[in-house]
DNA sequence: CCCCCATTGTGTTTATTTTACACATTAAAT
DNA sequence: ATTTAATGTGTAAAATAAACACAATGGGGG
C-alpha cells in the first residue's frame, strides 16, 4: 500500500487507478488533499488548474491534488502538492473545509480536505512546464470535475472574507507594489469597485505599508510610488475586536 | 471491518480496539468525527465532555467522537454522535478544521474532522443518562485528552467569531429569552461586560427580535420582556458587507 | 518645446456608527 | 408603604465610513 501511494504521489497522472485498488475493493478509505491556489495576473484573479486524468471526467478543469500518505500530515501534503506544482516553498497555505460525500470520487470513497493557497505568479512562472497545468481566471472556471467546483467556491468566498480581516492578500502581490495594484487586487478578489481615495486613506491609517523611495517604471502617465507590507509591524498588533454584526 | 466499525459506533466505549485492529496492524487510516457540543446553563458557557475510555488518558475528559462508517457522510457521522449522546434531532451543527497529526492517536494514523454544535440545554437535559458524559464550564477546561484541547479552542474561537456575524446564539437559548439572557450569553461566549443600553439598542435596530407581550416569571425583581428570534426575516436580508478591517 | 493625456496624490464635508453615560419605572419582597 | 434589584429609555460626543474635486506629475505626440 504505502509503495503505490508513493507511486502515486510520484506520478499524478495514475492515481485514478492507484485510488482504485486502494479504495474500491475493500471498501476502504482515501484521504486526499486538493489545493485551490490563487494567483493574480494582468489585474485578474486566477486559480491553477489541471486538466483531468479521469475518463468520466474527459477534458475537464480539476484542482491539484493527491492522496495523502501514510505517515505525512495534512498541511505537508498540501504543501508538498504546492512545492510539485509551482516549484514554490514559503507559500500562503490555509485549509479550508473537508469533503467526503459517498460518491464524490468514482473510485470510491474518497474523503478529501482543501486548502487554500496564495501564490506570487512572477516568481514561478517557469515551474508551470506541464502543457496541462494553466492558470485560469476566476471568473470562467465552471464545470469543474469531481466536487471541485464546489470546492472553488468555497475557497473563494473564504478567501474574500479573510482578506478584509487580514492582510493575506499581500501574498498574491510582488514585494514591491503601488497602492493602485493594491487597490486592484482588492477589487479583484471582492469584485467590486472601491473609492481610490478611501482605499488609500485606510491603508495608510493601518500604518502597515512601508514607502520604498522608489517609483514604478515604464506605466503612460505619472507613476506611483511603491511600497512593501510591514509584517513585523502587523504581527505586533493584530486585531482583537469585539462587535457584533449580523 | 464494516462490522467492527457499525460495533464501535454502537458502544463508544470499545472504540480503542476497533480503532487498533482498524488501523494498526497495515499502515491503514481510519477517519473520525468529534463534536465540540456548547450549551448554555445559569449564565455560563459549557462544553459537554465524556471521561476517556483509553488507559493512556486515563481521568481525562474527551469531546465526543465516532469513527465515521464506510458508507456515511461526514455530517451524517457528526449527527449521529450528536444524536446518540444528547437525543437532539435539529441542532446547529458546524464543520470547523480537520487534525491529521501522525501522532495524535495512540492506536495509529485516525485523522478526526472537527464539528462545532450548539444545543439548547433545557430541551435535552434528561438525556445525558450516562454517569460519564457531563457539562462543564468552558473555563474549566483544560489538558483534555488526544489533542482535543487543541480542538477545543480552536471550536471555541471559531464560535466567538460566528457569534459576531451571524446569529447562532439563539441556538443556545430557549425559544423565549428575556434581552438580559441574550447578553449574559454574549457576554459569556466573548468574555467581556457589555454596556446593557448599547447593547439593546443594537439588537432592536436589527430589527430581528419578536416581541412576544410576555413578562419573565419568577424573577425577584421587575420582570422583563421576552422576545423570540425570528429567523425568517433574518434569512431574507443577509449581511453582504464589504470592508477592510485588519 | 509645449501641450495633451492618464493617472497619482491629497483634504474636506457629510453621514453613519459606536461609545459613554444617568435617571425614572416596575414588580416582588418585606 | 418602603425597599430592592432589576428593566426601560435618550442624548451627546467621538470615531469611522462615504462622497466628492482639483492640483501635480511624467510620458507621448506634435
Amino acid at each position: 500500500m504505502l509503495t503505490k501511494e508513493k507511486t502515486a504521489s510520484a506520478s499524478p497522472a495514475k492515481s485514478l487507478q492507484v485510488v482504485q485498488s486502494e479504495v474500491e475493493s475493500s471498501n476502504r478509505l482515501a484521504l486526499s488533499v486538493d489545493c485551490v491556489i490563487f494567483g493574480f495576473d494582468e489585474n485578474k484573479l486566477k486559480v491553477l488548474l489541471i486538466r483531468s486524468d479521469l475518463r468520466k471526467y474527459a477534458g475537464k478543469w480539476s484542482l491539484l491534488g493527491d492522496l495523502v500518505l501514510p505517515h505525512e500530515d495534512l498541511d505537508a501534503a498540501a504543501y508538498r502538492v504546492l512545492k510539485q506544482r509551482t516549484g514554490l516553498n514559503d507559500v500562503y497555505l490555509e485549509q479550508v473545509h473537508t469533503f467526503g460525500a459517498l460518491n464524490r470520487h468514482p473510485a470510491g470513497r474518497v474523503v478529501t480536505v482543501a486548502y487554500c493557497s496564495l501564490v506570487n505568479v512572477q516568481h514561478h512562472k517557469l515551474n508551470i512546464l506541464d502543457n496541462e497545468l494553466h492558470w485560469h481566471d476566476i471568473q470562467s472556471v465552471t464545470d469543474l470535475a469531481f466536487d471541485h467546483q464546489q470546492i472553488f467556491e468555497m475557497c473563494l468566498r473564504q478567501l474574500q472574507k479573510r482578506v478584509q480581516e487580514h492582510p493575506l492578500g499581500f501574498n498574491l502581490l510582488p514585494k514591491k507594489f503601488s497602492l493602485r495594484d493594491l487597490q486592484n487586487l482588492y477589487e479583484a478578489i471582492l469584485n467590486i469597485k472601491m473609492d481610490r481615495r478611501n482605499f488609500r486613506k485606510k491603508f495608510f491609517s493601518m500604518d502597515f505599508l512601508i514607502d520604498l523611495k522608489e517609483m514604478e517604471q515604464d506605466v503612460p502617465h505619472r507613476p506611483g510610488k511603491l511600497y512593501r507590507f510591514n509584517y513585523e509591524k502587523y504581527e505586533k498588533k493584530k486585531k482583537t475586536a469585539v462587535g457584533i454584526d449580523f
